[in-house]
DNA sequence: TTGCTCCTCACGTCACGTGAGGTGGC
DNA sequence: TTGCTCCTCACGTCACGTGAGGTGGC
């Protein structure tokens, strides 16, 4: 058995995560993500794998672009796929457990793909924002060098 | 002189962009992007500045985050920054010259940074994605190869 | 004249932001 | 009791989506 495991409230929690206790809610109210439990005053209470899911969904979201119902389907899949290595959990059929890591796998590769072509993107975008600078900096090389131009 | 340049009504323009009409026309809204013109019936034209206007917004706007008013400010700046290289129409003192390269390569340098650091996230989920992928490779390859794993 | 594309409202939506007003544990 | 954090509405916002209803050039 493990450790009770410490229990932060939604302040701490969000801190942490960094986003609002807002989103947190919001999270909530849509069904992506429940917190661990409640204490005797109301309070949500989020462990580390709740944080862990937050983390995952800022990812998908800022990183990837997708929208709060794609990023439910692929969390959603990933817990069942987690829920594959319990053991004792494994409530698959063996013909749905094949089913469902085809799933991941062709799920997963698309993701990727969507990915790389971001990171191709962005690096082309990185490396024309380095040229400008160096473009700027030149401009004010040459206005340190010369006097100031004529303005006819 | 230049030739009178083909423009584009909206819905070319926008398909082109990879954009809606809708954004266009919001974008106009919020004085982020006005039309090159107008035809005698009205509808709005735009030519290739424009397109590579559109194309700048979304790259801000997906790759780095910025909201729209955050990127009025960088195009804005932008759009002085080539009116400098236009000799005739550089109206700005030699100071004002050199205030606003400074400004811009300030701002450009802070941009760089947020990019390099986006890059170093998505290229780290990126590789996570394909270790994934391995994992769920393998995972049907076991499967292949044994039997059908014991329910017990 | 008939399609097609364009136009202007204007309300809807997604992912939250931001108070309003009230309750509960150190 | 006093702060502080939490709670639930509920309206506001940003960046558009999506019709409604009408006009204009091949």
């Amino acid at each position: 058995m493990t450790e009770p495991a410490a229990m932060l409230r939604i302040g701490e929690a969000a801190q942490r995560a960094g986003v609002s206790e807002r989103t947190l809610r919001y999270y909530e109210e849509i069904g992506l993500l429940v917190p661990a439990g409640h204490s005797t005053g109301g309070c949500r209470e989020y462990g580390a794998e709740e944080l862990a899911r937050v983390q995952q969904i800022r990812e998908l979201q800022e990183l990837i672009g997708l929208n709060l119902e794609e990023i439910r389907n692929v969390v959603t899949r990933e817990d069942r796929i987690g829920a594959l290595r319990d053991a004792y959990r494994r409530t698959e059929s063996p013909s749905e457990r094949h089913e469902l890591l085809l799933e991941a796998l062709e799920v997963t590769e698309a993701l990727h793909s969507r990915v790389a072509a971001k990171v191709a993107r962005i690096e082309e975008f990185r490396d024309d924002l380095a040229e400008r600078i160096e473009r700027y900096r030149s401009l004010l090389a040459e206005e340190a060098a010369a006097p100031a131009p004529s303005p006819a």
